[in-house]
DNA sequence: CATATATGTCAATAGTGTTGACATAAAAAA
DNA sequence: TTTTTTATGTCAACACTATTGACATATATG
């Protein structure tokens, strides 16, 4: 307690760097998700439908079991998310040609339309942060980005974003 | 469309850098979540207790209204949480010394307990991915990070998080 | 005394997630 | 070919977190 507070003590600042870590990670993305949060109100929209179109969109033709492994939900908490967007012709499915029971799905024009504008606002917040930053700061950013990550997704990552010290 | 496959065209390979970017804040959040959401799980509790606890554990004697600031969310979405942890004996209210309307808020024994259980699993991985990534990454994650975050909230991160190019 | 502030509560609604059970079509294996 | 597994979907119940709106109490402040 008390000599918590005894100045330059390695292990109180060791203590305040790994919170202040946590901290930023939460408010960073915090103000990261914002951008997108404003425009899914419009629609009725919320995060869950976000991730959606936005993986569709990475993975096109991509099949249902292959997104539920990405976002790393149940089938039946996917399913009213896809369901509305399916409706509400963001996306489409068809059956897979070698594979009749799977679903592929794509983006529509007008689903590709949202996800651009949705991920727009990311783009923008991160290339002005990148700005900001300097490159080797951003080369740092992905290296600890990329080892907070599971092992499970990390194979997603292997261009510029891999420089593990 | 065709174009977009062009081999080393710098536009491809800064979209696909924020792309990557974009993924591996959402990758890394999750799996930075993930362990705290366990133990959570132990206590019938969600992320938003851990956000309660956290920062009621990061700054003691803290005013429902200061907590709801740093939060973000309503008065009534905080009551029922706060009111979970208040019954549970994680942790107690006492009035203001100068305004007595206020009610200050407190870790118990218990609600310590619990902060520090949560909060290291974060601060584990943390110095894990710290340590594989080497000093200078740590710093550009946290420059990149900060500038990320929402101006009204950067004022938190004054000590060495702070070297914005 | 009038007003503003800090806090709390009741109610309705929405978004996202879970588990469990059951169903269909098609692929793959025996 | 029969059996089993896989991919997908649906219905239902429940839980956590958040919202808006309305109303109430105690206390501070002008």
């Amino acid at each position: 307690m008390a000599d918590m507070k005894s100045g330059p003590n390695p292990l109180f600042l060791r203590e305040e760097e790994l919170r202040q870590a946590i901290e930023l990670l939460y408010f960073a993305y915090r103000g990261f998700t914002a951008g997108p949060d404003r425009i899914l109100a419009d629609y009725g929209f919320g995060r869950a439908h976000h991730r959606v179109i936005y993986f569709v969109g990475r993975h096109p033709a991509i099949t249902v079991k292959d997104l539920l492994a990405i976002l790393g939900i149940t089938k039946q908490s996917l399913s009213r998310v896809l369901g509305q967007l399916v409706r509400d012709g963001f996306i489409t499915q068809r059956p897979g040609p070698r594979d009749r029971r799977q679903r592929l799905l794509e983006l529509t024009e007008k689903g590709r339309a949202l996800e651009h504008a949705l991920t727009e606002t990311q783009r923008r917040l991160l290339a002005q942060a990148f700005r900001e930053s300097g490159a080797s700061a951003v080369e740092g950013f992905r290296t600890v980005l990329y080892e907070l990550t599971d092992e499970a997704y990390r194979d997603r990552f292997t261009g510029p974003a891999r420089h593990t010290a």
